[in-house]
DNA sequence: GATATATGGGACTATAATAGTCCACTATTC
DNA sequence: GAATAGTGGACTATTATAGTCCCATATATC
């Protein structure tokens, strides 16, 4: 599936509210309600957001969260990158010799320009686009692409 | 790390080794020296190709596998899929009704949006691409990719 | 300045996903 | 018909993830 993990789907959505209000601060109990998980587990997806400088972060009583930067700088390769480490689909691609076989494995450049593309596409996406309805294709504007087969049920 | 499975690791090495070696049968004891794993596990991946119609098995003595169709026409999203199932960062991307929140949700359709994204730039990489050094850049052509910080030390 | 509120950092545990192994069966070649 | 090699399914061990808890620190209000 390739999928991410919930903390970081979590993240994006909380990530999201935050865009939707600027200039606000927002306690974790707050968010929790937003995603509809405890204040615990907001609050360890909120440590990591903060940590990574996405988020802007205030102690003591009415303190809360924020974001560091207008919405349209913060992309989803940075809330994806925050959660999980560096983008890579294999350990070759994002960490160095972590494979014995590396220097022998013919496939390995490869993955890393594929991993490359991947963020690019992640990167692309600011969270002002996921906020906002989709209006223009995110990618290969050139080859006309056709997202109809995407709109599943709601 | 939006990492794939070890398992899809071993079917793309597995898949590259054949595409080096067109018509030919191997047996799952030698692709499994191939990678470095042991035969079982080989086999599991083999299976999981060939089910998915990417391997082509032959039985008995002398038995083994073969691409079923030129690697030029087996994308690395082919091989990706075949393994972990439908391409997908979110479960609501790849399968409408997981997410309990999922009509009220804003982000849903960009999601999906971004899912088709990488999966199109790994449908764009065959496997005949990822057996010959990389001569040219698989995406962003018109924006002039860097992929120099890609190149890690080996 | 005491108290209530809220984040910071880390450790721990439960759960889930993955990887790896094993077994009985079927097909094919010699 | 004996040896070889794939098929299908189930099982177990391992690993990664998610979730929870504790104590420390900061800040606003009374």
């Amino acid at each position: 599936m390739l999928k991410m993990g919930k903390l970081t789907d979590y993240a994006t959505v909380i990530m999201n509210f935050l865009a939707q209000n600027p200039g606000e601060v927002h306690a974790a109990s707050e968010l929790a309600n937003v995603v509809g998980i405890s204040a615990q587990t907001a609050l360890k997806v909120l440590k990591t957001l903060s940590k990574a400088g996405l988020l802007q972060s205030q102690r003591g009583t009415k303190g809360g969260y924020q974001l560091t930067r207008p919405a349209q700088q913060i992309s989803m390769a940075d809330i994806l990158q925050a959660m999980e480490g560096p983008i890579g689909l294999t350990e070759c691609g994002s960490s160095p010799g972590a494979c014995v076989r590396e220097s022998q494995c013919s496939v390995k450049t490869n993955w890393q320009r594929i991993s490359q593309a991947v963020h690019e596409a992640l990167a692309k996406v600011s969270l002002a686009d996921m906020a906002a309805p989709p209006s223009q294709p995110i990618y290969f504007v050139k080859s006309a692409p056709d997202f109809s087969h995407a709109a599943v049920s709601a």
